[in-house]
Order: C-alpha cells, then structure tokens, then sequence
RNA sequence: GCCCCCAUCGUCUAGCGGCCUAGGACGCCGGCCUUUCAAGCCGGUAACAUGGAUUCGAAUUCCAUUGGGGGCACCA
C-alpha cells in the first residue's frame, strides 16, 4: 500500500503572492484533490530580514481567492525551530556537517577573488577540519558559527523528477552550504527536508528554479536516514522578455489581478494551462473537470511566457457564461467603485439589475464596467455637439431627426424595446435617411457615446423622461 | 566561469516512429451577421532551431552545434 498523497505549498511571507507560485499551488492542490490527498500549507519565514507585515494574510487570501483550501496549516516554521537545530546538530554529531566560523566579510572576499578567477563560487571548506582547540578559540572570542552541510568529496548524486526524468549532478560541483544560521534559524534546504518529512509530504511540487537544489536535498535526506518524496519541478512562467517572471516585468499579485476586474475561475483556468494541458484542444475547463482530470505526467517541460492577451479573452468567456444575477452581483462593487462620485450612491440595485444585462457580453475586465454603463447613472452628459450629426448627415437633418423623434417619442404611452424599435423604424424611412443614421443621432444624444448597447434596450432602461430631457439637451446644444 | 534544464506558429499548446501535405486556442487579417460596440459564425496568416546518426520511415530516438532559461548567499 502506498502512502496517502499529501503535497504542501510553501511561500515565504516576503511579499506579495505572485502569479508564478501561486500556479505552482494550484498545481499542488489539483494533484492532492485528484488523488483524494492532503495539502498543506506552510510558512517558510526563517529570513527575518525579508519578512513582510501582512504578506501571510495576502497568501492566504489569493488561495481563498482561487479556491484552493487547505487541509492543514498554516504551519510556521519559525515555530519549529528546535527540529531543524536538532538534525543540524546530530548531523554535526555523526560527521556529516561541521561548524563554520568564517565571517561573511571574508566569505564575500572569498566569492569575490573566486568570481575574478573565473572559478565557480563556493565556500572554500577553511572550517572543514578545525581541531577541538580552534574551534574552542572561537567560541571563546564569541564567535556565533553556521553549520555547514559536508558534501561527499566524489560521487555523483542521482534522483528522478516526475518531469524531467533522472538528473544527475556530480558532488565535487556542490559546495558544502549552509544549514543552520548564525541566529539559529535554518536555511531552506535544512527545514524545507525536516518538514517534509517530519510532514510526510509524499510529493514534493515546485517551481523549475530549484531543480539544480534538489541534489543537496538529496543528500540531507540521505545523512538524515530518510526516504525522499518525489520530486515534480515544474515549469516556470516567464515574462514577455522569457526571463522568469518577477517584479522586474511589473509581474503582480494575484490578488492585483482580482482588483483589475478578473474572475478566480477564469484566473485558474488560465494558469493551469500554463504548463499543463488536458489534450490537443480543451480550453476551457470547470474546477471539477481540473480535479477529475489533473496528471503530473501532463505537465510540460518547457516554461512559459504569460500572455495576457489569452487571459483576457477567457476571462470574457467566463464573464458571458455567469447568469445575469451573478454577474450583476459580482459588477457592483467595481460600479461602486469605478462611476464617477456624481453618481449618486448607494446604488439602485433593482435599476443596476436592469443595466448590467446589456453589457455582459461586451466586457473582458469587471473594471470595464462603470464606463460602459456611466451614462446610465449621470445626470449630464458631456459630449461634442459635432458628435450628433450622424455620418453623411448635416446639422440641418441632424436636427430635424431630433425634433421629431422628439415629439413622437413624447407620445409615446409605452416606452419598450418593442414598442421604440415599431416607431424609430419606419421614422427612419419617413425622414429620409437610413436607419443607421437616426439611430446614431438618437444614440448620441441619449448616451452621449458613440459605442453603447443596443438603441432600443438602452432607452428603455434610461426610460421617457431621461430619454426627452437628453433629446432637448441634444438639441440645444446643435442649435448653440 | 561552472553546473543543470529546455527547444513545434508572435504567444499557450497537441504530437510520445508511419494517422503530420503538423491539430487546437489567443492574437492578427478578411468575410458574414448587424442600429453602434461587442458577441457569434466562416475563412486566412503563421512553427517542427541547425547539422549529423539510427531506421524501410523521424517533429517524435541518439549525438553534436546553436539558442534560451535556471542555479551557483548565514534568500527562499
């Protein structure tokens, strides 16, 4: 029998969740549900340097946001300190590490030299072999020391990667790094293979950046006497220059892309397609699907560049797919936020209701909504007066169009979809010009756009009176 | 500099020796629909990095070359 799959996310709480970790927890996630597994979640912060207020909650809130729970955790590594100093110090008792009293200053010197030697850096092994006397000299000047991992002096090191297959790595090309810190926190290598043991993480998820780690992970586990998980690296998501995708390209937080108006489903969708696929033409897949379906034998070897051309175009796709409720319940906060303060708030819901159905299929981005609908919730509007006259038109027919629109609208009894459309036709023929002409001026003048839902739906959503006083506006404004 | 990984349309990808005169998607271009804008529908543009080898047969296997990326901290 085989273990029961567990797989953990580990952010360190340095900063905002970026896109490119946050597809790795989605990978993590979708293979633990796939397998009726356990995801954990833990937090690496054993930088205090790096450490930023807040950064936990923010992780937290973008897998909340994507939907991705967690079985256990948030587990702390600061609070676990005691287990990483405890293997670093039986690995020093039974010679597989040792303490180094070399300062950073001479380390970097070190570096230094050996970068102008064109040798590649690492730690040169002076603390290797120091008797009981030096050291106890050390120690008597309080010198607080690392532990350094003893790297085997020949050999290779092997291991296979669900992705990318065997890997080997020659031991004399690792130099003998760092486990445990001067200040007594442990280093990733050290704690990232404590805790995946001691959290009996069966698969072991992350990003392709670490693949040239893992042989010192290897070796940890081995000194340790412990079983490795698999390792899966996966690919990493690049940005338009097909460098890895940091800061450095504006890359954002996941939780950015949720204020610019992208749905979570939509945004899981997209970036589990970054690097994994179902076949030769799925697109668009639900959540459930992804559980039913996710393999880690899909995921490609190749990274990625993120286009945000693609997510757009999906996340119209899913815009159009919401029921109207639910889109309009997910609009309003960004209506809330996005009309113009002259807008007068709260806003009427029942008369948003009426909005948001005509511009759910226009919209990529819910950001995009306030400015399609403003004229609906304005009082003035704000345009040209050339904008009125219609193409091949002259502000003579332009205003003639109005005028009597004007007075047969106000005849009107009812004023809907139907009823507009059976008098603006025939009104176009009557005044000579074709339909598109009076439905341009008539659009003008009541939305002040040039580009808008549909005439008729328009109107009758802004209703008679609005739709008049807007006429007579439009007609002053011609006639000035 | 050293180590490791990768290599199909501009981008995301399918392809795991013959089904490939290489399929899908985004984008782009053209058309249809149409009161504008979208949406939708139809069509088009565009790729196996190069050179060897294996094989009856290679996008698929192997080896070089080239190119790209990642790593080489008391950061993760």
């Amino acid at each position: 029998m085989t273990a029961p799959v567990r797989t953990r996310f580990a952010p360190s709480p340095t900063g905002m969740p970026q896109v490119g970790n946050m597809r790795t927890a989605i990978f993590d996630w979708l293979f633990a549900r796939h397998c009726g597994g356990k995801f954990i979640l833990r937090i690496e912060d054993t930088d205090r340097e790096r450490i930023v207020p807040g950064a936990v909650e923010t992780i937290m809130e973008g897998l909340r946001w994507l939907g991705l729970d967690w079985d256990e955790g948030p587990y702390f590594q600061s609070e676990r300190l005691h287990l990483y100093k405890e293997a670093a110090e039986r690995l020093v008792r039974e010679g597989y590490a040792y303490y180094c009293y070399c300062s950073p200053e001479r380390l970097e010197k070190m570096r230094q030299e050996q970068i102008a030697r064109k040798q590649p850096p690492g730690y040169d092994r002076t603390c290797r072999n120091l008797t009981a006397r030096e050291r106890a000299d050390y120690e008597a000047a309080g010198i607080k020391p690392v532990i350094r991992f003893r790297v085997p002096d020949g050999g290779k090191t092997t291991f296979t990667d669900t992705i990318y297959g065997e890997v080997t790595f020659e031991n004399n090309t690792i130099d003998d790094f760092v486990m445990l810190k001067s200040d007594g926190y442990p280093t990733y290598h050290l704690a990232s293979v404590v805790d995946d043991h001691a959290m009996k993480i069966t698969h072991v998820i992350r990003g392709e950046e670490w693949l040239s780690s893992t042989p010192r992970h290897i070796l940890l586990y081995q000194a340790l006497g412990y079983e490795p998980p698999q390792y899966v690296h996966t690919p990493l998501i690049l940005g338009p220059d097909r460098s890895k995708l940091s800061k450095r390209h504006g890359a954002k937080s996941i939780l950015e892309y949720r204020e610019e108006g992208y749905l979570p489903e939509a945004m899981l969708n997209f970036l589990v397609l970054i690097g994994w696929s179902l076949d030769d033409k799925t697109e668009i897949i639900s959540r459930d699907d992804l559980i039913k379906y996710f393999t880690l034998e899909r995921i490609s070897k190749t990274s990625a560049v993120f286009n945000i051309e693609k997510l757009n175009w999906m996340n119209g796709v899913y815009i159009r797919s919401l029921n109207v409720e639910d889109f309009t319940m997910r609009a309003l906060p960004f209506l809330e936020k996005g009309l113009p303060p002259e807008a007068k708030r709260p806003l009427d819901i029942a008369y948003v209701r009426r909005v948001m159905p005509l511009v759910q299929e226009r919209v990529k981005k819910l950001t995009e909504v306030p400015a399609l609908t403003k004229f609906f919730f304005v009082e003035t509007l704000d345009y040209p007066a050339e904008l009125l006259i219609a193409k091949n038109m002259t502000r003579q027919n332009t205003l003639h169009a109005l005028e009597v629109s004007l007075k047969r609208l106000s005849e009107l009894a009812s004023f809907d979809e139907t009823v507009l459309e059976n008098l603006l036709r025939p009104l176009a023929e009557e005044l000579g010009l074709k339909t598109g002409q009076l439905f341009s001026v008539l659009r003008t003048a009541v939305t002040g756009e040039t580009a808008t839902p549909p005439l008729f739906q328009t109107m009758a959503v802004l209703g008679k009176d609005r739709c008049l006083r807007r006429i007579s506006l439009a007609l002053e404004k011609l006639r000035n």
